[in-house]
DNA sequence: TGGATCTGAGAGAGCGCTCTCCGAGAGAGA
DNA sequence: TCTCTCTCGGAGAGCGCTCTCTCAGATCCA
């Protein structure tokens, strides 16, 4: 279809003005009820749809807002369910509010520009950035020239963006809490990838529990996958074959290295105790059923959202809010 | 910031009319060296952004698309990867041709309605949607309005709207052939959801090599996920206890069933063999590992977004496109 | 009954941009 | 030197909408 019908053709078919027509649409209420049947009638006659571009050309608002996720290769697309479960909750809550969402990929070197540009060109009325790597120069950008911006996962570097977290430091304590508490005493760790938050504090959190209780750490670096997780496995072994426990910082990893110490004749949980983070729903289903830090993966996206929908409209809103972790015990631990 | 620069300021500062700016910024060949260098001056010091609202009420065009994923409760969030694959394959392309992806989340009752209203309020310049469940009315309807519409998954009901699929019909059958060549006699099957076309096809090419040769079928449904490939399997153990050969319309659900399998004392592939669909990461890294078809589910997405580029622009696009899906052999059959 | 008050609809000015003319000036041919 | 063509920048008309003004007519009180 070529002509889509305009305010215009609209005001002239019921026989008003453009602006009555206008208030109609926007539901004010200085419109005698007669008049606002007969354009109500008028609009569904000539399926009349306003067009957005002209409205935010006036409005200076589209409604809608970006959610960028500046990573795909390794964990957005992994069976992780930690994307899609900020997209879900980021959603819901723009879905609640009338609000469109904007999924913006940020993999390609050019991106970060792309971005720039598509927030700046008043394409958005505000961007959520889930799990930076690095101290991430973008949400700073985007927050001085005026664009609200709120991040998922605390933001590294000395940027002051507000941001929406979960407890990872908590989190990891409470894993390697659980396991002194059941006998363990050589635990050790397979961290995230240690340019991102959720990597760094989950390390922090099992470095300062066991410090508390005097143990010693022993550490493998992997990246949140499964194949990590095997890799880093096979190398803990080696450094230290006495370990009777493991906390890895994702499900995955934790996964891959019940698979290693499988092939190593370690029985889970007898000989190696094993807790993960996350709580995907591949912890129920692996053998044995894997015990785990739960995070609220669609909370976080929904606090996200909320928090970005209140900055929106130029509402005050907290530098930062952490939601809590939750030690799930199953088989393994 | 609250004032972001304009065209007309930009024009004043380089001492030139909005015109040669926009010439300037549309790449126009027809404006001398000099004066494009003292605009792009001028345009990097006032830090100046095209407003889009502006620009697509004039040109008619937005330069994004929408993708549409119309379920997700059951599928878009769990691990399968089928989603996450689609969008990684639509944001490449789309990424490529420097549009920009808008993400629609049909969750809701009221969804379709504000997609609808969303592309007719030339939000978007075309729509792809993925996975209907039913004789789903959006196509038709945004088609009919003059909207560019791709389909992934091929379209139930008659309309006409040009598609991308895999073959699933093709998966099956080589499945349920590799099943046979192996020597395997009751063959079973665990289909998926009986309103999605992925969920027909899968049981047609079952149900068709297995008429060709002459076997009995032995059919429970599932709805995809892991959960309801157990609770199948344990029908299916009841309905035959015989069986010696389950081929399942999803990974997931052949996981869900192996864990059943091994409950009731069968070794897999001894006793009873498996074949998935899919060909997720879990496959590799369940015990044993899975034999399953693969379906280039990015490249699904690819192929989605590059038709519907091409539609955008008034080509002609064939009526449907139908990706090769391929038996990828390991250890349960 | 006259004027003050209120209600509700129309007129019109943009929002920031693109794009079609148009015309000024330069270069070229006679 | 004069005109004809060509190049390149400017003027200006919208794109479809919102929103402030403004004013006509209804309502009300003295």
């Amino acid at each position: 279809m070529v002509g889509r019908p305009t305010l215009e053709q609209v005001a002239a078919h019921a026989g008003v003005s453009r602006a009555t027509v206008s208030r109609v649409v926007n539901g004010s209420p200085t419109v005698a009820e007669p008049i606002r049947v007969a354009v109500q009638r008028a609009i569904e006659e000539l399926g009349y749809v306003p067009n957005q571009a002209a409205r935010s050309l006036v409005t200076q608002r589209t409604d809608s807002f970006a959610l960028v996720l500046p990573e795909w290769t390794a964990r957005v697309f992994s069976d992780d369910q930690l994307f899609p479960g900020i997209i879900r909750g980021v959603g819901q809550e723009m879905e609640a509010a009338d609000k469109q969402l904007v999924l913006m990929l940020a993999g390609s070197a050019a991106s970060h520009d792309r971005i720039e540009r598509y927030a700046l060109a008043r394409h958005v009325d505000g961007v959520l950035i889930a799990s930076m790597h690095g101290a991430d120069p973008l949400p700073g950008t985007l927050a001085r020239m005026g664009v609200p911006v709120v991040c998922g996962g605390r933001p590294l570097g000395r940027v002051r963006v507000p941001y929406v977290d979960v407890d990872n430091v908590g989190g990891a304590r409470q894993a390697v809490r659980h396991l002194l508490d059941t006998g363990r005493t050589r635990i050790a760790t397979i961290a995230g990838p240690q340019d991102m938050v959720a990597g760094i504090d989950r390390l922090n959190g099992y470095r300062e529990e066991l410090r508390d209780s005097d143990r010693r750490s022993i550490v493998a670096v992997g990246d949140f996958t499964r194949d990590s997780g095997a890799v880093a496995m096979r190398q803990l072994l080696q450094d230290d074959p006495q370990l009777d426990a493991v906390f890895a910082a994702s499900d995955l990893m934790a996964h891959g290295a019940m698979k290693v110490l499988k092939e190593h004749g370690r029985h889970v949980p007898d000989d190696v105790a094993v807790v993960g983070f996350d709580d995907i729903d591949l912890a129920k289903y692996s053998e044995p059923s894997l015990t785990t830090v739960r995070q609220p993966i669609d909370g976080l996206g929904r606090e996200m959202a909320r928090q970005l929908l209140r900055l929106a409209i130029s509402e005050t809103i907290p530098d930062s809010v952490v939601l809590p972790t939750e030690l799930v015990i199953r088989a393994s631990a």
